[in-house]
DNA sequence: ATCAATTGCGTTATGCTATAACGTGTGCAA
DNA sequence: TTGCACACGTTATAGCATAACGCAATTGAT
């Protein structure tokens, strides 16, 4: 799938994101926005849904944020399953990708016969800087 | 770890995981308790706090809800990393092990000196059953 | 025995996350 | 030009989670 243009709010969510060192939850890219004009956060969530969609953005199940894909130009969904490192203690997100894990999660759901539609790997714990 | 003696509302709340045919928010969990004295929210998660450090409960991220664990009398802790498997239509929930997932996981991890605490895999789509 | 620390519990209030439902305007194809 | 799809704005509400307070029971060191 090829990434549309993109409309006025989802320009201005995908900015923001981009922008951002880490993570964001929407009512943080909904105050951010507000100077923009947004109001609710409802046109957070749309233009999130859109980019999500298009594969620009990620999110991380685990602490409720989004993020902008750290490929950029290309689509994500054409890597596979993304897999991402959390630092609980900066917030920093590393994503990668591990083709070995996504043909042995896709093994073990093959043999059950279940039909994967979105998964999800995310590591937190605390990241080489924080770790130290 | 081993599993201390639960209190009264520990066992309250595992049982009614135990119970479940799937997995359930900590709001369904309180009003299938409120028979049995539950009022508020913060019994309940106060409950699940300890059951999930106890290892005989799992948090699903992608779908804030908790299960008990599918391994009767062990603690999850051992078993390395846990994989779900969550079925979009019916809710039924299949939990997994993969070691090289884990292996390729900590690899990696090791690679970037991240220091992971916990992991989450959580795939969502349709179960053998559903998917038909 | 007693005091201090810990742990579980109950309650009220609050904050954060997400979506339902309704209406408007715009562009485009039949 | 009418009908449809889509983006958008607004209000209201639903769903998930925790802060802060106080009390009671337990434990364990002195």
């Amino acid at each position: 799938m090829t990434t549309p243009q993109l409309t006025k709010n989802q320009s201005l969510v995908f900015d923001v994101l981009e922008k951002a060192e880490g993570p964001l939850s929407a009512y943080t890219i909904l105050d951010k926005l507000r100077d923009h004009g947004f109001r609710a956060p409802l046109q957070v969530y749309r233009a999130l849904e859109k980019l999500l969609e298009y594969g620009v953005v990620h999110r991380l199940e685990s602490i409720n944020s989004f993020v902008a894909c750290a490929h950029p130009g290309d689509d994500c969904h054409s890597h596979g399953i993304v897999a991402f490192a959390i630092c609980e203690s900066c917030g920093q997100v590393t994503e990668f990708h591990d083709h070995e894990v996504d043909h042995r999660l896709m093994e073990w759901v093959r043999g059950q016969k279940f039909k994967p539609a979105k998964t999800t790997i995310e590591i937190r714990g605390l990241c080489k800087a924080c770790a130290a």
